[in-house]
DNA sequence: GTCTAAAGTAACACAAGTGTCACTTTAGGT
DNA sequence: ACCTAAAGTGACACTTGTGTTACTTTAGAC
């Protein structure tokens, strides 16, 4: 009954991780979007009524890919191959720090609509949290985790890891091997 | 021989200093800091060619006081000193570190003198590395560092550190403390 | 074939920021 | 008193991005 469509959602999607991985939040634009996908600028707004809702529905889209890996954590018995597993699972997807920390920055909208959005992207980030936690409690049970830290600041260093800027381009691995090695022993030489 | 200045150049760093750590480099433009300092736009284009010029100047004046600061590091002879000191100049500077990012993204200009001032700039971050490297370099003859861990991630570590969002707004002194701990025997129980 | 409705386009008015320039203001030297 | 030159102002033309709208295109139902 229709024309076919130039562009799926998807391709929407992917085409804005790349430019919200290039180019930061303020550097995101329908001009940009379009010109990446072939298409005019007013076609997106056949889909996403501004901006802000399109980067809330691609955060979702995100998140949701996320959340179903994270689940996996679950699997692994021991406190051990589970922050192996994150680990591993957190340098899988670098991207995803980013675009929580981006995501931040979505303006609270006046707009009904909108503030649903919104809300839906909030609870997943609490779900991604409620996940963690049970890990870090885990971790506290089986009296892995040093004491007199707390949970939050575990997590921000886990989180905040992936940041860090390899700017001497040390491989992957080596440099993977090496944030783990900080995060469970420190800097200091334990031996 | 002139009118007297409605504003310093001092005032002038003060209020792009608040507006670069509340709105970020993307948020900050000469409406916004000539409001700020109850003058108009054009009289700010007395003094800088434009945005990118300003805040060039601006970073070098930030780092210029911060790396008189960190020079006192050289006061303290051993590494445990040394690195208390640090720790606690970061702290006490939490805006250095998101300074620094935010320079990062200035881009390269074609213009000479923009390229001088960009040189400048990144001569000082070079001496902030050289004078953190001869703190990392006693470390290793110290042997008070895990030989398995690059230098970059160590520093890497501290500097991202400040970053981590203390979202449950755990109290500055218990919070520094715990990232001390962490940075030092990470986040596994070592007791 | 032609009608329909979704898909896509391109031009529009608008908003916000940029850098420039002719102008006004004013402190100090004469 | 008045001239000068630096300090400051406000209007202008320009750029870039926004969201809307009237329009064209096209696949499929009839």
């Amino acid at each position: 009954m229709a024309r076919d469509r130039k562009f799926s959602t998807e391709d929407l999607y992917h085409a804005t991780k790349q430019i919200l991985l290039e180019q930061g939040y303020d550097g995101f634009n329908f001009g940009l979007l379009a010109e990446k996908l072939n298409i005019s600028r007013g076609a997106i707004y056949k889909y996403f009524d501004n901006r802000e809702e399109l980067i809330v529905h691609f955060m979702r889209h995100e998140m949701k890919i996320f959340l179903t890996d994270l689940k996996d954590v679950e699997q692994f018995p021991s406190f051990d191959e589970k922050l192996t597993f994150l680990l591993e699972l957190i340098f899988k997807n670098p991207a995803v720090p980013r675009l929580i920390e981006i995501g931040q920055r979505l303006p609270i909208h006046e707009n009904l609509k909108m503030k649903e959005d919104f809300f839906k992207l909030e609870d997943l980030r609490l779900k991604m949290y409620q996940q963690l936690q049970k890990f870090i409690d885990l971790g506290r049970q089986e009296k892995k985790l040093n004491p007199s830290v707390p949970d939050t600041l575990i997590l921000g260093f886990i989180f905040q890891s992936i940041m860090i800027p390899n700017h001497f381009e040390i491989p992957q691995s080596k440099w993977v091997q090496s944030i783990k090695e900080i995060l469970c022993h420190g800097i200091l030489n334990h031996h």
